[in-house]
DNA sequence: TTGAAAGCGATACCAC
DNA sequence: GTGGTATCGCTTTCAA
């Protein structure tokens, strides 16, 4: 099948004139006179005439396009993140393309490598929870390439970043169960070498650390591809039911495994908070409408996604190689319903 | 900032050999000897050095991507329609961009013309809800463009399309509600000119007729932007709730309007199903843990992009026009969970 | 087995 | 004001 939009060529010979003198008409270059302008651009728009945006890309060495690599655009967060993405570089006249890795290592080199070099004019990630190595990203730094870490960065990387307060998403979460009267707090989260996991865990260490408790590691519960898997948090959730002292909380972070961690419990007829408070990770419109509405930590996806647009568009269109980078930090929010219900009030 | 890698000129240059002694080498081609191959191969590894996809495609005249074009990505149906597209694109080596209306169709003017000419190889649509003219894709489509449509088609253009069975999903919500006792079905439902309303309005006519009742005109009522605000909804709500005969059932298509529908009522303190029963359209993973459960038609969207993008890359691929197009419609599921419960269980 | 050169479409420098 | 031409990086005849 092909398809046969008209040229500069074929304006050119149609009127009559030469490539470069339609070229310039086209841009409004102050050479050409407004007669020959009105010809061209009549001719064009009569043709429906549209510059060919590969050949335009190939002779400027840039495509105005970036690209996202997200885990997955089914986590409302990420897809809260892209839509603050492209807000920003629409505006720009900016081409998002937008890969997942599933959280597989091997599809964030996939897809790295199919994204760029020069069909690329930066790149936006967030690593996948398998991800150790970041030497693929470390290449294309050296190379040139401009890159944006949102969420879960590297730092051996040295960019710009943009990433929420997991601490105080964490220490938040684990002070409002601690709080309700809840003492035995579990925490079910993503491999311990993403960054998020860290520091989210630093959180809810500290909180415990503050009222002089103990962090039992039986209660630590990693699931290594974030809960991509149910069977994952099955597991984890099932061991720390097995447990002699088992908790009377969970504090879950991402999306998926807070979600997941509701359904599970649900369907083993374990009573939220009754029998189990539970806070978590999530960024879902439907947290008031849950069984129960469930208290948890929201993050600003959407400013995330905005700010590292931006960031990323000040590094592409910078004249001079940037040296100074910054990492920004965003607010969490904690929105307390019935899924932390005090014990006093059970 | 730029961005300098290595060019086949480059490679050509240093091994003292010709460029296109290197660009067949690179391509393994029969006319070159083992040890060019080796030669070039090697210094090609080792600098690094990646074709620049922007010429290629300049020259080949194609670019190995598809544009998709959907009104939110943060809707569940969607993200898991692009997962099925991406699945198989992803395997044929071609890239996706993913643009978002936002259910305007002045956005989907813009995303169609900013992913169009020569930039893509074939366009995947699910038509705004504001849509009603499509002479922007027929003259696309005229110049030759592949474009096959999903979801929201318009049968002004003929293509592959690939739909849910949105009379049988009507129908079966219904049916349900009747056959559990709700007399009174209210249909909140996206404007009259995208094809899916009407699909499962007459699927819902349909079970109402059959059972020899009629549709009073006051309970259908349409949400211009397919509940993109939320105060579409709460009108419409609001209009249902203040009429002398109060509907005893809601019957919801989009995601958007079905979540939406019971978080307003649950807001109002209305109970679900004891005073107004809901079924909805919806394809989140959280159906099962809402409050109540609710009764859901779940639309196969990962087999529909999937299917949607195979019928794509078939025209892409295709030696010759295609003259022949098929519509696909795929089955719903009808998930019966509480909010539907039978009125005398009550 | 290798290389020279044309060409994909648009741009921009330099002549005229 | 207008036109010729080299160029972006790669592929592909066609000659050698």
């Amino acid at each position: 099948m092909n398809f046969n939009p008209i040229t500069i060529r074929d304006i050119a010979k149609a009127l009559g004139i030469s490539v470069s003198t339609v070229s310039k008409a086209l841009r409004d270059s102050y050479e050409i006179s407004d007669k020959t302008k009105k010809l061209v651009n009549d001719y064009a728009e009569q043709n429906n005439y549209r510059p060919n945006p590969i050949a335009q890309s190939l002779k400027k060495g840039h495509s105005k396009s970036i690209g996202i690599v997200v885990s997955t655009i089914e986590n409302q967060f990420f897809s809260q993140v892209i839509n603050g993405i492209e807000s920003v570089a629409y505006q720009a006249g900016f081409n998002v393309i937008i890969t997942q890795t599933h959280e597989s290592y091997e599809m964030e080199l996939k897809n790295v490598e199919q994204l760029t070099h020069h069909a690329l004019d930066g790149l936006l990630i967030s690593l996948s929870t398998e991800t150790k190595d970041v030497s693929h990203l470390k290449h294309l730094h050296q190379q040139g390439l401009p890159i944006v870490f949102f969420d879960r960065i590297t730092n051996e990387i040295e960019t710009h970043k943009v990433i929420a307060d997991n601490f105080k998403g964490g220490y938040d979460a684990t002070r409002q169960l601690l709080n309700a009267g809840y003492k035995k707090i579990a925490h079910i989260t993503s491999p311990p070498n993403i960054s998020i996991t860290s520091e989210r865990f630093a959180g809810y260490e500290h909180a415990l650390k503050e009222v002089g408790m103990d962090i039992p590691s039986a209660y630590i519960k990693h699931c290594a591809h974030g809960g991509r898997d149910m069977s994952e948090i099955e597991n984890a959730l099932n061991e720390l039911l097995s447990l002699k002292d088992k908790p009377d909380a969970i504090f879950t972070t991402s999306d998926r495994i807070t979600t997941t961690t509701l359904y599970l419990l649900t369907k083993m007829g374990i009573k939220i908070p009754d029998d189990i408070a539970l806070v978590g990770y999530t960024n879902t419109t439907l947290a008031d409408v849950l069984n129960p509405p469930l208290t948890s930590v929201y993050q600003p996806a959407f400013e995330m996604g905005r700010k590292a647009a931006e960031m990323l568009l000040s590094l592409i269109l910078s004249k001079h190689p940037v040296t100074e980078f910054e990492t920004i930090t965003l607010p969490t929010q904690l929105f307390v319903r019935r899924s932390t219900l005090p014990k006093k009030a059970l």
